[in-house]
DNA sequence: TAAACACATGAACATATATTCATATGTTAG
DNA sequence: CTAACATATGAATATATGTTCATGTGTTTA
C-alpha cells in the first residue's frame, strides 16, 4: 500500500496511473463539456426540443416558447456556433433546424434518465 | 398564410400548434437541462470520465485531476444530488462510482459529436 | 481520549452567462 | 428610394455558479 498524507500524495497510486493513461485528454473533455453546457440551458434545450419536431423561424420560436425575439436570436447564435443548428434564409425569414445526428440521441438518453425515477 | 407582426402574433401558426402539442413539457425539459448542465462543467465531466474507468476516492480524484479536495467534494455533492454517482464508505475513505447506465451513452455520444469535425 | 486523517460544508469572492434594451443589418413591398 | 418587417448584435445588468478558505463531521489509531 501507499498511504501518505492526502495533500502530499495519494492513496491508490496504481489506480490513478491506470486511469490517467486510459482517460480522455483535457482538450476533448473541455470540448465535450462545452457541448453539454450548451444543452444545459432551459431555453436552448426548449429550442432544440422544438426543432426536433420541425424547422422553425425565429419569430415562431419566440411565440412558441414565449421568449423575446432577441433572447431567441442570442441563443440560436450559441447553438449555431456549436453547430447544433443550421439555417436557411427565405426572404426575410430565417429557418432553423437541427444540424447533428447525435442531438436526438443525447436528447432521448437524457429523457430516459430523468424518466427513470421520481 | 397567416402573416402578421411578429411582436403580436406568428408566421406559421399551424407549425406552432403542432409542435406545442408534441413537444415535451417545460418541467421535463428543465430537468433534462439540469442534467446537461451538471455534465457541462469541465471538472465534473473529468470526474465522470475518471469514474467511467474505475471507482475512486476523493483523495485520488483530487490528485488525478489536480483539483483541490474541497472543490472535488463540492462537485461530487452536485453529482450525487443528480444521482449520477453513488458512494460507499470504507473506514475513513469514501469511494465514488457512477450510478447510472445512461451516463456512458451520453458520454460516448458527446465524444462522437466532437470527434466528427475539427 | 486525543491526535490524525479523509471528507463535507458554509461563506465569500470572482467569473460566467442569460436576458433586456437599444439599435444595426438585410430583405421585401409600395 | 423609403417604409416595414424579420433577424442580429453590442452593451449593460442581474443572477448563477465554481473555487478558495476556514472549519466542521466522522472514523481510525496510538
Amino acid at each position: 500500500m501507499d498511504i501518505e498524507k492526502c495533500d502530499v500524495t495519494v492513496i491508490h497510486e496504481e489506480t490513478i496511473e491506470k486511469v490517467k493513461k486510459d482517460m480522455l485528454g483535457n482538450e476533448e473533455l473541455t470540448e465535450m463539456a462545452e457541448l453539454f453546457k450548451v444543452l444545459g440551458d432551459p431555453t436552448r434545450l426548449r429550442i432544440v426540443s422544438a426543432l426536433l419536431l420541425s424547422e422553425m423561424c425565429v419569430c415562431d420560436l419566440s411565440a412558441l416558447l414565449d421568449v423575446s425575439q432577441s433572447a431567441i436570436s442570442h441563443q440560436l447564435r450559441i447553438l449555431k456556433q456549436t453547430r447544433l443548428v443550421k439555417y436557411r434564409r427565405e426572404g426575410k425569414v430565417v429557418y432553423y433546424s437541427l444540424d447533428d445526428e447525435h442531438i436526438e440521441t443525447l436528447f432521448l438518453t437524457s429523457y430516459a434518465h430523468i424518466s427513470e425515477r421520481g
